[in-house]
DNA sequence: GCCGCAACCGTTATCGTTATCAAAAATCCG
DNA sequence: CGGATTTTTGATAACGATAACGGTTGCGGC
């Protein structure tokens, strides 16, 4: 008598679904399940005629196969994690786009987690990416709860932090100075003859990088006896509205202001928009400068101060860092790269 | 005498890695792997005082589930593909937050594919999200390849195709009509007394439903004897500059021309930024009319006019229909649901 | 004709977790 | 307090694919 061989209990989601499975495949093709996944694969030790046969009947039944299984088996999924702050703030798609770009010549596929400038969010979103057990991991910014640092520290795969490096990294760091870059414009203001300076930002509290570059904006001033003539921080997401909104509240308010430095180009679109539909003169009645070199600046009655945050350059280089030390097998010294941000006055100074 | 029982292979990648598994927090918490697992999962049948045990052991020791082996156990993944042509193009940026927000009250997440405008390269990426057997799929348009079409149909589980409803769904389908908006918005200029018309659009050839809006854009201006007085079809990514150029193009080559749609409000905010800057009165001139009802058009000197596309609304009942289908257990009647976008004309016709 | 090597293919054991079912422990109740 | 529940817990068998390794087969060379 044989055991009695309980039957498969979840057949019946067979019903629904029969979904066609590399048993099927190999099956119809008459060869081994382990045959056909090397078919599919394009692994070596597979004649030509069986190759051929066993990618025919996959490609005619519709054969998808199982990449959660195969991942397993394999201990090996060909997905790196891309956490960012925001999709609609014009800064990251740019990254992105760098990312992709180096990736595309790699079996390495990018998955998007967005935390919404949030760390609880952050940490979640990391977890998640991290139970999927990916082959590297690009996260913006250097500042996480505690938890995330540890769970990034253990990641078990090659971690890259991006945008930023003033700070202290767990792996891997590709970026520019915000605190530089606040230092920098300040410089190049007051070089330019400013001293009744503004700054208008959003997001503060939870935008380390733009708070860097107030940062080190104010101790650029400071340092030539200048301080802030006026500042509004007004917390939402950036948009062109708010800037011509609270330019205009703060030209108002401080009419002694000949300059104001936006803590991105978004807002500094806003505020010439605001000039040019009350004619104000920029720069002669006032200067503007912004921070990223954003797309939306190219096209404009004007050329907007700025500084160009090399956001592709930096999701190329992250990207790049991962195909590294993904090639030595081993993770490496942590890289720490600080790219220089170039300034463009443009016609706003 | 035991079987040889053979050393496991992989132990080797043991070295570097040693991860934490499931049966590491078992054995801490002095439990069954079983118990573990449900304790962690926050299933029923579990004490509370083993269940903080567990938890407290997981935590502390950074424990993070493999999600991979959990899925293939129980034949289950909390994640939706949203596949969109780009993220750079202001507009599924905001489409992704509809989603997320109805997905966030749920166990789902969405992963985001991006395919350029390309078929070939959406039928890779949609063949991709399938692989990793995702509960639902919401994919941007109504053109594919045979053989996504084919995948979509047995994907074995809902889909959902957005943005635009004119066509032929593979299953559910929320959107709205370009073809409407576009003779819409010509009605809307005729009715103004505009008679020399022209257009200006990138990415025809790829971008269906830009297309579709041009289609019936000229329809319903043939439907009163009025034809294109000139029209420029650009390929590339929209863009400010580009509708600056664009414009600045044809209004050298066709003076007589009233009246500018572009296929985006992108290029119609460039358009503006050509007449700011050389003192054309708008729509003294010439009349604009966009496409979109984008963020940037918020703030600008002039309101310009445009269609709402609903891009929100439509990502919020995307995700109310997969979660329907879902809570449902049948993937039930396709829906179909066709929204009305909103016109306006602001103050540029 | 035998040996050796290479190309190909198949068997078996896993990957790390969860569904199922049965057993054990705790609780209830007359 | 004993049996009937009701909770909890655990042992076992998958889930669907792939890695490792053992066979076959074919073929050239001596």
């Amino acid at each position: 008598m044989w055991p009695l061989r309980k039957l498969p209990w979840r057949a019946t989601i067979a019903l629904m679904t029969k979904k066609l499975l590399l048993k099927d495949v190999a099956r119809l093709a008459g060869v081994s399940e382990m045959t056909a996944s090397r078919a599919l694969r394009g692994a070596p030790d597979v004649s030509e005629r069986t190759r051929v046969k066993v990618e025919e009947i996959a490609r005619s039944h519709g054969y998808v196969p199982n990449r959660i299984a195969g991942s397993l088996s394999s201990q090996s999924v060909n997905l790196v994690g891309v956490v960012v702050p925001s999709l609609s703030s014009f800064v990251f798609p740019e990254v992105l786009n760098g990312i992709s770009s180096v990736l595309k010549e790699s079996p390495l596929k990018p998955v998007v987690g967005v935390t919404g400038y949030d760390l609880e969010e952050e940490e979640s979103v990391i977890r998640e990416m991290l139970s999927w057990q990916p082959s590297g991991l690009i996260v913006a910014g250097l500042e996480h709860s505690d938890a995330t640092r540890k769970m990034l520290v253990q990641a078990g795969c090659p971690v890259v932090e991006i945008m930023d490096v003033d700070g202290d990294p767990v792996g891997h760091c590709v970026g520019i100075s915000h605190l530089e870059a606040g230092r920098d414009t300040a410089q190049q203001i007051l070089r330019r003859g400013y001293r009744r300076i503004g700054f208008i930002g959003t997001k503060m509290p939870q935008d380390f990088r733009a708070r860097k570059r107030f940062d080190g904006f104010t101790d650029a001033l400071a340092a030539e006896g200048v301080t802030l003539a006026d500042a509004e921080h007004y917390s939402g997401e950036s948009s062109i509205e708010t800037g011509r909104l609270l330019t205009a509240q703060m030209m108002a308010r401080s009419p002694e202001v000949d300059c104001i430095y936006y803590s991105s180009d978004v807002m500094s679109v806003g505020g010439l928009m605001h000039c040019l539909a009350t004619g104000i003169s920029v720069p002669g009645d006032i200067a503007l400068a912004g921070f990223n070199n954003l797309q939306i600046l190219q096209g404009l009655p004007m050329q907007l101060a700025t500084t160009d945050a090399c956001r592709r350059q930096i999701g190329v280089r992250a990207a790049e860092i991962l195909l590294d030390s993904r090639s030595r097998k081993d993770i490496g010294l942590p890289v720490l790269e600080s790219l220089s941000p170039a300034f463009s006055p443009g016609q706003s100074l």
